[in-house]
DNA sequence: CGAACATATTGACAATCATCTATCTCTTGT
DNA sequence: ACAAGAGATAGATGATTGTCAATATGTTCG
């Protein structure tokens, strides 16, 4: 048996989250840019107003070229960034959509909260 | 010696990534979002029009009451969400500021890649 | 073909992390 | 004061992950 009651705001159902079109892409996304690392070479890329060649990348960073190679492949994976290759090069560039659609999420997210924040 | 040349977009100095005022909190805020668990927590905050207590949360997860304590913290400093205590309840409430921040750093990131995209 | 190079893959390892159980702190109602 | 409930903390553990060295794959030049 409850002793203590529950506020008001406690029993009230909360609202439900609007329905996620894919959470599992939004996960990826948002933890693909949730490591220095990776973070810094996603800032590298979007930095451009051409796509980034790989061997640009390996210079700028102290860790090894395989590691720069995992963490594209991991922004690759999550939509965040395209590669092309051209000849032995492989070119990498940022994925609008694929960053829009966290811009979007996030909007979302402080949209509804704003109706409360007076 | 290198044999082969580079292609004229590698040898140009890439652009430098605009200076960015603390990475740290940047990566902190990716990877507290990072997590399906802790993505879901945060987005039935955000649903809210009030701030949410915590009991209301641990009802909703299958996971147990300290992890979602855990999640809530990683959310909390990350500046993602405050904590209001009022007697023995915690109420979670979105920071719109610590939010925003993410989405501005996202908006720049395609804004700057738009000029090189078509 | 064969050498040189760019990038990706593999396997290993240490560090981080999500989760649990158990316990603690603090607040409230009797 | 005391019992009960809400939430946080501590410690442990299994899974994930960032990193590296070594190797593989594929491409270009002579």
């Amino acid at each position: 048996m409850r002793m203590i009651q529950r506020p008001a705001a406690c029993c009230a159902t909360p609202s439900e989250p609007p329905p996620l079109p894919d959470s599992e892409t939004l996960v990826a996304r948002f933890k693909a840019l949730g490591d220095a690392t990776r973070l810094e070479v996603f800032r590298l890329i979007a930095a451009q107003e051409a796509p980034l060649c790989a061997c640009d990348i390996v210079d700028r960073f102290d860790v090894s070229q395989p590691t720069i190679s995992h963490h594209l492949r991991v922004l690759r994976q999550a939509g965040l960034i395209t590669a092309t290759k051209r000849g032995v090069w492989m070119y990498y560039a940022v994925v609008p959509r694929g960053v829009a659609a966290l811009g979007q999420f996030l909007a979302g997210s402080v949209q509804e909260s704003a109706a409360a924040a007076d």
